[in-house]
DNA sequence: ACAAAAGTGTTGTCGATACACCCATGG
DNA sequence: CCATGGGTGTATCGACAACACTTTTGT
């Protein structure tokens, strides 16, 4: 095995946890004391990442990553956009942390996005800390961005795959499904309608079990079954086709 | 200006060109000789390719690559993925060629394709031939999963972008059009249900000539403005399957 | 009994599909 | 005049949107 890096090339991951209040992103604290603990030269935030190692696919790489922050082993890993433009950090802050870390200009990064229930990961460092969305912070280098295209990825790719379930817990009620959509495409949806959709898919199945929530109705819980996706969608393909 | 090379990434271009009988992809040849002219050791094909220029943006380096190539300047370059799992060059004919060419072993690169309409592109170079995507011939590398990648994203990106107005000519009929989304798609459409979906579009603008083919009734040519294409689409899709 | 969230049906509209013949031209 | 590809209309069906009230439970 060979561990050594490549020191210009990086991996980052936008870790997005779904909660009832809507998408949330995991970022690192990035903070820098020149003179003064008070008073740091610098305190944002970015996304994980690291370098990328020589023996490992870029994907193992950013599982690596992954899991050293989460504890999780990951499996909807989405690999959405490389960036490789030589300014894209180029901020006096950027740079600035660079030369403090000791590390190479790092200009290309290979990013990916994993999706998960918010819940599902315990933090261990404290360092990370979780954000909703819609409200992030100050961001270093070029993470706003690189968020917002994983963002804009997630959405096309939730209207053609399953992955809305990475984002759910495994039993869900379907109002939950519905949050989950409506938060993550930014849009409103009828309920009625929506039920009426969900309930006609063969591959969303219903327990015998209810979610006594906080102290009203209990609702129905489903379960997301990939066995009976993989062979629906295969054979609604033969016939449409 | 830093013209200095990555010596560890690469770029691959695939070039889709189409045609009256579907996509082509433009490939060149890689043939090495070590004892024999007659009996190359290597004799097969690669997308274009070449190393990232460190002061350049990715794409700005595919580009270069896309340019020295076909001399048209590049507007529609499309990024897809970035390959990185360390032995996936590790053929015994891919080694000996990255040897015999001094290369360094690239395995990481990002890959783009393009898209015109293949009367387009006047090869200067003999060393490059289309192929059409159909037949391809024995590819070296990884090749042939990367055009496949490529085709499939296409696929994708054709039903909700405009992609498909690159791989026509300027001038087109609709029955061209309805060709082109056919092959690229691999499905058959029906004629009429599509004409009267496209004359839907505001953004298919008719023109008051008409295309003398061979010796048939000649049919009516139309343009994409992607103007008003801009100022209507939200969700505005040609083809749904 | 009331507050709060879960759950339920009908109707109208629009877009998708299926389908077969006439038209205009060049040779 | 005929061969060839260009061009056209209608009927049916299904998917989706709009819309408001009843049910179940915990307190």
């Amino acid at each position: 095995m060979d561990f050594r890096k490549r020191d210009n090339v990086s991996v980052d991951c936008v870790i997005f946890g779904l909660d009832s209040y809507g998408l949330n992103i995991l970022l690192r604290n990035r903070k820098l004391n020149m003179f003064n603990d008070d008073f740091p030269v610098i305190d944002d935030w970015v996304i994980a990442g690291g370098p990328v190692i020589i023996s490992k696919t870029l994907g193992e790489t950013a599982d690596l990553i992954f899991k050293s922050i989460t504890g999780l082993n990951a499996f909807n890993r989405i690999q959405f956009h490389t960036y490789g433009n030589p300014s894209r950090l180029k901020s006096e802050k950027d740079l600035l942390w660079i030369r403090s870390q000791g590390l190479k200009r790092q200009t290309m990064t290979i990013a990916y996005y994993y999706t998960q229930p918010k819940e599902s990961i315990v933090l261990k460092n404290s360092d990370f800390k979780w954000f909703p969305l819609k409200s992030l912070p100050d961001l270093g280098f070029d993470h706003k961005r690189i968020i917002n295209d994983a963002h804009e990825d997630l959405k096309q790719k939730i209207m053609v795959d399953p992955v809305i379930f990475d984002l759910m817990p495994v039993k869900f009620t379907l109002n939950e499904l519905q949050l989950a959509f409506e938060s993550i495409l930014e849009v409103e949806l009828d309920n009625r309608n929506f039920r009426k959709k969900v309930l006609n898919k063969a591959y969303i199945v219903p327990l015998n079990q209810t979610k006594k929530g906080s102290a009203k109705k209990p609702s129905k819980l489903y379960v997301f079954s990939r066995d009976v996706y993989d062979k629906v969608t295969e054979t609604d393909y033969i016939i449409n086709i």
